[in-house]
DNA sequence: TGACTACGATACGGATCGTATCGTAACGAT
DNA sequence: ATCGTTACGATACGATCCGTATCGTAGTCA
């Protein structure tokens, strides 16, 4: 669960005996595409922007990523990630007003830029839209359904609220018409529970 | 309302006494990357395709759009909204269900999927997301909201419904972990209303 | 030591970008 | 009718980025 293999490893790193992958170039190439999408914009980032600011081979990179997308996927996922704990809540309402204000409060306007790209980047690739599910969207739903049936909520109400709840929220990111409130968070809630 | 400007025009068309902006060259833009879109996947059309298969030459594809993200978009637009005819509902839950159910039918396969790469467009350009929000969203949402206040439903509580509902079409279209069901339809209704 | 695999460096053809230039075609006004 | 104005198609261009191939070097293990 934790330290996820990167992206799509074209060529499986495993099997060999001979010089293993380089952690550092790894974490460098991430670090890279990650302050790139900061400063230039997540639309921008190309795998020659990477290589030259990183000190990466472009063929190294090509070696553990598809594409330019991936990486900044993958070091936004792993920056992102372990910034959302999970909070219990001493009801139904609370468990989700939790869930939801803790997502909004770890996104600040940069990360919600990044997660809105991050987003539209799945739509494209289905390597992408995988590794977003398994590392971003399944673990908090886990998370949610499981506290939820604490409450009692059968599985199948706790999923549909979860549909209702997150899709509101990413919705209002994706379609920023108003902003984002703690107030309308405990709204919807309220509208569902 | 009818027949909108192109996306972004880059020069007024407007102001001049000399020749006209040709709608046929317009039109024939907008049905190659169209056709484009469906056949080679959204992510893949690009300007010099669009000129190539138009017969359009790709300056006079500049001075109407910025990108071949914008004439796909503004041709899917032109070509969807029609589809989706408001339906009157009985009362609050089956004028949300008609809502939901008619967008769903109406969206087959190819058209969800370049439904899913528009929202994906609209996230690296404002002039896309005002387009999207303004010709597809927004319209939409007011149509429900009026319905919905025929029915008692206060403006702010069916603004609330409209972000679960909605919201949850479009995170399960874009997070497709499972197929939208009519009968999901229905009891996500009955969860919020 | 030798087989093996990853590394960085470099080079390459190809696609696409966005712009500039130019002669021609349509439109409106005088 | 002709004249200014604007749009058109055609063509060319440098620039960027793509994805791959090649090659000599550097770790790693048996």
């Amino acid at each position: 669960m934790n330290t996820p293999e990167p992206i799509h490893d074209l060529k499986a790193s495993t099997a060999g005996s001979g010089r293993k992958r380089s952690q550092e170039a790894t974490k460098d190439a991430q670090a890279a595409a990650l302050k790139l999408a900061y400063d230039l914009g997540p639309e921008r980032v190309t795998m020659e922007a990477i290589a030259s600011h990183s000190g990466v081979a472009k063929t190294t990179l090509y070696r553990r990523w598809n594409s330019a997308a991936a990486v900044v996927m993958d070091a936004f996922l792993s920056e992102l990630t372990p910034r959302i704990a999970y909070r219990a809540g001493r009801d139904v309402r609370q468990t989700l007003v939790f869930a939801l204000e803790d997502l909004s409060h770890a996104l600040d306007e940069p990360r919600r830029k990044l997660l809105r790209h991050m987003v539209a980047a799945a739509q494209s690739s289905s390597v992408l839209e995988q590794a977003f599910w398994d590392r971003w969207i399944a673990p908090r739903r886990k998370a949610g359904i499981e506290a939820l049936e604490q409450f009692g909520v059968a599985t199948e109400t706790g999923e549909l609220m979860l549909d209702l709840l997150y899709g509101a929220f990413y919705y209002r990111m994706l379609i920023p018409y108003a902003p984002i409130t703690d107030i309308w968070i405990q709204k919807i809630v309220d509208q569902v529970s």
